[in-house]
RNA sequence: GGACCUGUGGUGCAGUUUGGAGUGCACGCCGGCCUGUCAAGCCGGAGGUCGCGGGUUCAAAUCCCGUCAGGUCCGCCA
């Protein structure tokens, strides 16, 4: 039907005559003898010069036959891949006639998100999308190829799972012939992959799709994709190289430049200096500790156990409106309260400005001046709070005001390691799992799990790329006695045990080799790579953010029949 | 579960603060003119339940209440 594509013709096919097929993405008539038309494919587009009047419109799917030739003097347009040339002598066949768009196809103009959605077919049409989903590929292959070469072995594993009453919302499958009875998509391969492990598989990888029925965000969403892997008889530092590679990888094939080696940073150290453990290493502005500062001090606002602050460079500019809203922000995420300290020039040099400024002693004013570095101009914000509050009300203070968008500058990718093993306690007073409970505890913490369940570090470490989780892994229990202690450090009793993981704990008895994996989220991975802001625009067919498929109107009702054979009764309408 | 933002011809916006005739801009669409354009140009034209429902008012795109949809964030996401 074609000799070729459209946005691959040059100067080395001048001469040749041509069949070309696309969309027409724009005509420009010049009178009764003169026309030009724009073929559009997947490649590009190619100026097709037409003698005569016709009758095609935008987004018409044609096919041309014409001789490609140099442009005339004058004509070339240096912005259009082949420019240089058009075709002439064309004759136009219109293989479908088409509709004009509901949405304008092309780069300059981004129609309403949900009227993308809608008409997805068409939003991918547009070179953004598809140089997106290319690129997507583009990084499926670099990692399917670097798992290859480190000896991963592809497996497939099942979307109809078995409910497991833990972690997030699972979306439930009605069975047909088990009336009453469900499978779940799975949130991640997780049980299955460590099953391949007792299996002797060694090395497994596989590119798995995802499904949590939780709220989403710019960054999450109802289906996801991830990297998924595995491996028998590593430590944490072989998962940790093997991901580094595999994205090392990726990163070559999609910027040309493999980044630098990765950094590690510990999670309490993440938490201290920048009060997240996803701490985006793209700027400073780390956390400040001035709770020895104020160990003993006299005003009520600062005697808590940790005071920490953060150092608006330039802030001191901020008007009483933008501090005031920081302040609720504060408060919004559980602060109880947000002090702040405009460094303004004094008589013996800067000092500090603020309403609770008059509050503090001399030594506490120049002790926050000395600690934080701050200079005239500055803004210090500081919470006194528990540690953990203080830091992460902080956290996200700074990337509030100190962040660029994820996809924006360079990629800074850092390793958070030493997870607690558990974090905080449930409403039974039991410690929760902070990862999941086959997490292999820290070996030096081990003998603390009965003692002093929170203080243990779990063997589980996070991949972080400019603020954003890329993925997660831990080493994994294969221990039946490590196994049974955690367990009751969480609470749970062998027979619940049983119930939701009997059949890995029956896989365990057979012999389960030491085993760690790791999974990244490819959709974060790609969005960042492709400049994106949003997974959505890396994904072929997204939802919204209330799981809604706007395209085909999923979720939709079952007809009665259906739900008849599904052994399902309609509830009444929720009031 | 909660907070906030958005919803105006096919598309993107302005208009909403301070109520006064569906007003404006750009793109697209339709028709005409045009032999070198490329976001073609020029001329003309069509196209509207101002998301939906209720309320206040002589009068509502504009104010109030509710609701739906989309988005951002908090909770949530072992």
């Amino acid at each position: 039907m074609r000799t070729g594509l459209c946005g691959l013709l040059g100067p080395a096919d001048v001469d040749q005559r041509v069949a070309l097929c696309g969309w027409v993405a724009r005509r420009r008539e010049h009178g009764e003898h003169l026309a030009f038309i724009d073929l559009r494919d997947h490649t590009g587009i190619i100026q097709c010069v037409v003698d005569g009047r016709l009758d095609v419109r935008s987004e018409y799917v044609v096919r041309v036959e014409g001789v490609v030739r140099r442009r005339p003097e004058g004509t070339v347009n240096p912005r259009l891949s082949t420019g240089e040339v058009e075709i002439h002598d064309c004759t136009l066949e219109v293989l479908a006639a088409a509709e004009t768009p509901p949405v304008p196809i092309v780069d300059r103009v981004e129609a309403d998100e949900a009227l993308r959605f809608k008409y997805r077919y068409l939003d991918l049409r547009r070179t953004k999308m598809q140089a997106n989903l290319r690129l997507r590929a583009t990084v499926n292959g670099a990692l399917r190829s670097a798992m290859e070469r480190n000896g991963f072995c592809e497996v497939e594993t099942p979307l109809l799972w078995s409910p497991t009453p833990e972690g997030a919302r699972e979306f439930a499958v009605p069975s047909r012939l088990h009336h009453g009875s469900f499978y779940v998509l799975p949130q991640s391969p997780q049980l299955a992959k460590q099953l391949l492990m007792v299996a002797g598989f060694d090395r497994y990888y596989q590119i798995a799709r995802c499904m949590r029925d939780e709220d989403t965000r710019a960054d999450r969403t109802v289906e996801f994709t991830q990297l998924d892997l595995e491996a028998s008889f590593v430590s944490q530092d072989d998962i940790i190289a093997v991901v580094s590679d595999a994205v090392a990888h990726a990163s070559e094939a999609v910027t040309g430049a493999r980044p630098a080696e990765i950094t590690r940073i510990t999670w309490a150290d993440a938490l201290d200096r920048f009060g997240t453990d996803k701490p985006d290493m793209r700027f400073s502005m780390e956390l400040i500790d001035l709770s020895a500062l104020f160990a003993t001090t006299s005003v009520r606002a600062f005697s808590a156990p940790s005071v920490k602050a953060l150092v608006l460079s330039g802030g001191g500019s901020l008007g009483r409106a933008r501090i005031d809203a920081l302040i609720e922000r504060a408060k919004g995420l559980g602060a109880p309260g947000l002090a702040w300290f405009r460094v303004v020039p004094g008589e013996g040099g800067a000092t500090l400005e603020s309403p609770l400024a008059a509050h503090l002693s001399d030594d506490e004013r120049a002790g926050i001046l000395a600690i934080s570095g701050a200079v005239e101009g500055d803004l210090v914000l500081a919470i006194a709070a528990e540690h953990d509050l203080a830091c992460g009300v902080l956290g996200n203070l700074r990337v509030h005001l100190g962040a660029q968008g994820v996809a924006e500058g360079e990629h800074r990718y850092v390793w958070v390691v030493d997870f607690p093993m558990f974090e905080g306690l449930d409403e039974e007073g039991n410690p929760a799992a902070a990862h999941h409970p086959f997490t292999m505890p820290h070996p030096e913490d081990l003998e603390r799990l009965e003692s002093d369940p929170l203080s243990v570090r779990s063997q589980a470490y996070d991949l972080v790329l400019n603020g954003w989780e890329l993925g997660s892994g831990s080493v994994r229990i294969h221990r039946a006695d490590i196994q049974r202690r955690v367990f009751d450090a969480l609470g749970l009793s062998p027979e619940e045990a049983q119930a939701r993981f009997g059949f890995l704990l029956e896989a365990f008895r057979y012999g389960a080799p030491p085993h760690a994996g790791f999974a990244i989220g490819l959709d974060r991975l790609i969005a960042i790579f492709a400049g994106e802001e949003s997974i959505r625009e890396v994904i072929a067919f997204p939802k919204t953010q209330s799981g809604a498929d706007l395209m085909t109107g999923a979720p939709k009702p079952l007809a009665d029949g259906a739900l008849r054979d599904l052994g399902l009764v309609r509830a009444p309408a929720k009031k």
